[in-house]
DNA sequence: TCTAAACTCTGTAGTCACTATAGAGTCAAG
DNA sequence: CTTGACTCTATAGTGACTACAGAGTTTAGA
């Protein structure tokens, strides 16, 4: 199939998927007379690892870890504990911070209430007195 | 004061500043005769308003636009307030996002212990086949 | 007075994971 | 045989900076 097909298949863009090949997350393939990618089922299931994993905010350099231990079946898979641990602590971090984050625009919020000119606008003191 | 110096009172970068004034967050300065960026206090008041709404995740052209409004005293402030609402509820959303995915890498997580080969991982296991 | 270190200047490239576009070529249906 | 849908490569843009390179300026100490 032709990589329009396979954008469809596995909910991914066009470019997205040029991009993957450029990147070695997907193999260069075949081509057609005409300089067309080729695809098939294999690279479905490829893309569809890559596409799950980016929904989970691996990042493209953690992808290419993983697809490189998913080549060698025999090798230890510490690594791959390790790295979705480290993922989890990043999330979570990133978590706290907007929550912290979210707290301090509330309190923003209630300094001021409509109807009010610039002037005397509680959010525009208190971001300028701090 | 030289650019150095107001970036060690403010806690910014030398090229953030930089940075800023090219995007107009901060006017163009005074140079001196060797052609240094010259500072005074109200430059410092300027970029620290900056720097907090910087670290409350407003974007740089969200703070364009507060900025803006900073200097018309007798505008409403009802744009302020929607612009705060609106920064709100997209810190809100991607919480929710985060912690979705949190709750999806620890169902994950608990697929696979220490001590497997690749071969047998849950981890890898479930993001192939899902 | 000389010099070395520390500072500043402009301009450019890189980050990340793509998207968007231009301009050209390929293919299938009517 | 044409039209439209598809594909190709290459390049620029996104946001908010950071990190240089290569040049000029200033300051402190010998």
């Amino acid at each position: 199939m032709k990589i329009g097909k396979l954008a469809k298949l596995t909910g991914c863009s066009v470019q997205a998927i040029r991009y993957y090949e450029k990147e070695k997350l997907l193999p260069s393939t075949q081509r057609s007379e005409g300089n067309f990618r080729l695809y098939d089922e294999s690279h479905i299931e490829q893309l569809s690892f890559i596409k799950l994993c980016r929904g989970l905010d691996l990042s493209l350099s953690e992808i290419r870890q993983l697809l490189s231990l998913k080549s060698s079946p025999g090798a230890q898979c510490d690594e791959v504990n390790r790295m979705m641990e480290t993922h989890i602590q990043q999330v979570e971090t990133r978590i706290r911070e907007l929550m912290q984050l979210n707290v301090e625009l509330k309190a923003l919020r209630a300094h001021c209430s409509d109807q009010q000119t610039v002037e005397h606008c509680g959010i525009l003191q208190s971001l300028s007195s701090a």
